[in-house]
DNA sequence: CGTAAGATTGACCGCTATCAAAGAGGGTGG
DNA sequence: CCACCCTCTTTGATAGCGGTCAATCTTACG
């Protein structure tokens, strides 16, 4: 279920675009850090590996002692109210951090969806670093902020958007992570359920199948299987109303 | 609409509460910003004020050369599709922060609910500021996260409770704001139309009206005129399911 | 080969979006 | 000072999306 492990090369990746465009060009995707600066962070960390699906890593509620960067795999943070619905605040692929805390507890639960590896920082540590740190606090700042635009979209997408287009949505957003589409096929390969997609979007497990219906009669999508999907990108942006 | 203006004293305050409690006591909602920081940001800054409800701060797509701190009044940050509908990301209070940017563009637009006054902060000096002042900088980083906790409470409201819910949220959020509420009667002025809460918390003028009659059909709230509500919060709170 | 989890389909009904219209205020110009 | 107008708010009627319950199909796995 939980294992230590080591560190690779090159694992350290934070996954942001900065607000304004970069003055010394920024890796296309992610926050600059150095061969040093990662060694740094590394230094701070805990490597951690959760090797089967549905793995908790942390649940709402607790004492939020860690922070994690996902190095490989997807979680799911989610979010359990007093009803017992679940809404599944956001889904992290690799690059991103996730151990959201208020009052020094995790206001979510976070969970593997697949096998995955973690880099776990105790927060004093990193807050003490970070300040020294100007450079490396500025990409975890950047990185805060490209998390805002992002529930912001989502936000959008809730408040204005019916189910089928907010699947779109969710689709091209999985399309984005090169682990789990093939440019060449055009073919998504998605990690989490029906239940975990619909409780992203808002929606029931039975919409998100009937929404996949009315994608795949518009000629947006096709299954492959269940979990495979051909994407027809440039339609379902189109679909969606975005650009 | 628009004019320039001086500085008071204690203007410049960042409404957030940090992820861990405090170590050494932050003012209680407040990061912490000793007034040798608040006057080396406020060089940095340009006062503005606008004095009529509705004038554009910013629009949606705009180059994005500033950040920007309000300091008084309310302003609404909205998001305009395609299609036409307008989605309302956050009301923003004193002390909060605004001015989204990606790619060098405005993400939302920006508009006046209030007369307000806001302090203009030019985005690369801040940014050089920001590098240089690493406790500052980490003022604005706790409040990012603020933003993130904000906007996915805010998205578990819309992926999870229906409209009446929603609003009751949305009134008890207000009622955090000073300014607006009265602790002694309990009553809440509410500075937006029907229109700006709907759009908020997606749905449609009416259905708010609607979503009213309901609340004060339960007792939770009761109407002295459309702008200003009694509200009963440990009701409210309850009925929201929250604690 | 049996079982369980996931995916799909169908039926039904309630919430809420939408269209339409009527009250209520507040501000402005006569 | 008053009447008008425009915006905001409220109410009513109707239709449709999508939630829920129930059952079936599929697939992976023990």
């Amino acid at each position: 279920m939980r294992r230590t492990a080591q560190r690779e090369q090159g694992d350290i990746r934070i996954r942001a675009v900065a607000p304004w465009p970069a003055e010394h060009g920024e890796e296309a995707g992610h926050v600059e850090l150095s061969a040093a600066e990662q060694a740094d962070l590394a230094r701070l960390a805990e490597v951690i590996l959760f090797e089967t699906e549905g793995s908790q890593i942390f649940l709402q509620g607790q004492p939020a002692g860690f922070l994690y960067l996902l190095a490989d795999g997807v979680v799911r943070g989610s979010h359990t109210l007093h009803a017992g619905d679940r809404q599944i605040v956001a889904f992290y692929w690799p690059g991103d951090l996730f151990g959201l805390a208020q009052a020094g507890a995790y206001v979510n639960s976070a969970e593997a969806v697949t096998p995955c590896k973690v880099y776990r920082f105790p927060v004093r540590k990193l807050d003490a670093f970070l300040v020294s740190n100007p450079s490396i606090q500025r990409g975890f700042f950047i990185k805060a902020v490209h998390e805002i635009r992002t529930a912001q979209r989502q936000l959008i997408a809730m408040g204005r958007f019916d189910v089928p287009r907010r699947l779109a949505i969710f689709l091209l957003d999985c399309s984005g992570h090169e682990h789990y589409f093939d440019p060449a096929t055009q073919i998504l390969s998605i990690p989490m359920t029906r239940y975990d997609i619909a409780d992203y979007i808002g929606t029931s497990a039975e919409s998100v199948t009937r929404a996949m219906n009315t994608l795949e009669g518009r000629g947006l999508i096709r299954r492959v299987t269940p979990r495979a999907l051909e994407l027809k990108r440039a339609d379902l942006k189109a679909f969606a109303d975005l650009d």
